[in-house]
DNA sequence: GCGATCAGAT
DNA sequence: CACATCTGATCGC
């Protein structure tokens, strides 16, 4: 359980146990992992719940909470949030990209605390440090993810990591392949294989509903019989199953973790796997440039529960002294709890007077399953499903409980809620291919961020990666930055990615052809 | 019996 | 070993 009580604040982000945060009044989810939403279940009948667009779909799909009580927040828009009942006290919040998987974002909390920049699980890269939300912020307090932090932990590009595996799937030309990952992430990396080796992927229908979802590229099929390559979830890669695949035809199967990574690797001596690193969460390098770059006053990490490593004798991925050198090390200034936010935290808790068939996960995307779209031979999806959905919060919230959190700001109402912009960023939408000619040339192997990643690709593989770029014309929502110049967010960053967090796929007809299912 | 919570395993 | 899970035990309603 990966999540924090903001100290002396309403704030909680990824922690949802109501009886250990009694004061906690306003919830963040920084993404749709499992042990960032622990706690959080269709009976959460409480106080709103804050997050990106893509993960108000998840989270409302895949664990059935109540849609009036999760408010989805538009990207790098600086917003203000109520501390309390009347509106008195306010603080901004600004969501960013963290490069981690699908609608996760990083936070930043500006108070009467101080400025809080809170990572949840993110991949550095270099657009996060020109980010104008937080380049030349002094911070008071990073929140980190520190899953990787160990000197050991040294891996490449997801970029490098990509074409490693393709090299794994071509240099076995008589193999099936299964990729063993988790529900949600990693989904880039299946889309470049799927356009590179012009190949339908098998995923059991449960990723299906969540890729579509996701607005995914059609390149996925749940008719795995039919395809060469397939998902199955990472725990179902054991000794066992490879060897029953083996029996029926000549198999690999590949995981793309890091876990590994300064550890025993426990495939080591099975046949037929291929550990490959392949990495959602920041180097020990990337991590030192990130604090490096935001030179905060004090760390906090955010993930507490890592095995020990053989001979270690206490969790050093927790200890952020490693960072004390790159640290700002003028004391924090003092401050108070304002008179109403305290009164707002220890005010009676405020139920959702709406009650809500309760629903497992499973039981929800059955409910919320689209009719199966025919699958053809050309992608990306219809036009029908390309549509994005609309703004329902328009609607939700305003029959909602709207006392806690409503700022009732001037004018803006472009998001028509209790969430109002500050400093009149606006947003804007730009088309972006995949083809990133600002980075060619670069070496892209060992500490570099993920940003690069199609580029790289491009790179390396030549005409085939073209089909990437020719294939996927992306609509970039993202914001235009105040200090200018860094408007082509989706060209220069990480978006491209895992951008399908914040992207919309398929507002094109595009002209790449899979092969048909039967000739794998 | 069900949901919340946690320990343990992969 | 342990990314993010999943399973099973326990407790309380």
């Amino acid at each position: 359980m990966n999540g924090a009580v903001i100290p002396n604040t309403p704030i909680a982000v990824d922690f949802w146990r109501l009886r250990h945060c009694s004061h906690s009044r306003v919830f963040f989810l920084s993404h749709m992992h499992a042990d960032h939403t622990a706690g959080l279940t269709s009976s959460w009948n409480t106080y709103k719940i804050y997050c990106s667009e893509v993960t108000r779909k998840l989270v409302i799909a895949k664990l059935g909470v109540n849609s009036d009580l999760v408010v989805g927040l538009p990207l790098d828009e600086c917003l203000i949030i109520n501390l309390d009942e009347t509106g008195q006290e306010t603080m901004t919040v600004t969501l960013v990209d963290a490069n981690h998987c699908p609608g996760s974002v990083m936070f930043i909390f500006e108070g009467y605390f101080g400025k809080i920049l809170y990572t949840g699980d993110c991949r550095f890269c270099d657009r996060f440090t020109s980010h104008s939300a937080i380049q030349g912020k002094l911070f008071d307090i990073l929140y980190l993810d520190n899953t990787y932090c160990d000197p050991k932990c040294f891996f490449p590009s997801r970029t490098q990591a990509t074409v490693n595996i393709m090299k794994i799937i071509r240099s076995h030309p008589e193999c099936k392949v299964v990729i063993g990952l988790h529900n949600l992430g990693k989904e880039m990396l299946l889309h470049s294989i799927a356009v590179v080796l012009k190949t339908w992927i098998g995923v059991d229908p449960v990723r299906k509903e969540t890729l579509e979802l996701l607005e995914m590229p059609n390149v996925f099929t749940c008719e795995i019989d039919k395809v060469w390559i397939r998902v199955v979830k990472s725990n179902e890669i054991t000794k066992k199953n490879i060897q029953h695949w083996n029996s029926n035809e000549p198999t690999i199967a590949i995981l793309p973790t890091c876990l590994y990574i300064g550890a025993t690797n426990p495939y080591a001596n099975v046949e037929n796997v291929f550990v490959v690193p392949y990495s959602d969460h920041s180097s020990f390098e990337e991590l030192r440039k990130f604090v490096q770059s935001v030179k905060p006053r004090k760390i906090i990490p955010i993930v507490h529960k890592h095995r020990l490593s053989p001979g270690e004798t206490i969790n050093s991925r927790v200890n952020m002294n490693v960072f004390q050198s790159l640290m700002d090390s003028s004391p924090s200034s003092q401050y108070t709890v304002p008179r109403s936010v305290e009164c707002f935290m220890t005010a009676e808790i405020q139920r959702a007077t709406k009650q809500r068939v309760k629903a497992t996960g499973k039981l929800c995307m059955r409910k919320t399953a689209k009719i199966k779209k025919p699958c053809g031979v050309v992608f990306p999806p219809d036009p029908e499903t390309t549509e994005t959905e609309t703004d329902k919060s328009d609607v939700d919230v305003n029959e909602s409980d709207r006392k806690s959190t409503v700022f009732k700001g001037t004018g803006d109402k472009e998001h028509g809620q209790d969430i109002t912009k500050r400093n009149a960023v606006t947003s804007s939408s730009i088309k972006c291919g995949f083809a990133d000619s600002e980075s060619r040339g670069k070496s892209d192997v060992g500490s570099d961020s993920g940003e690069k990643d199609y580029s790289m690709v491009q790179r390396i593989t030549g005409n085939e990666m073209n089909a990437v770029a020719s294939s996927s014309s992306i609509k970039c929502v993202t914001a235009v930055s105040e200090s200018g110049g860094k408007s082509n967010m989706g060209i220069e960053s990480g978006e491209k990615d895992h951008g399908i967090a914040q992207q919309t796929f398929g507002d094109e007809q595009n002209s790449i052809v899979l092969r048909p299912l039967n000739l794998a």
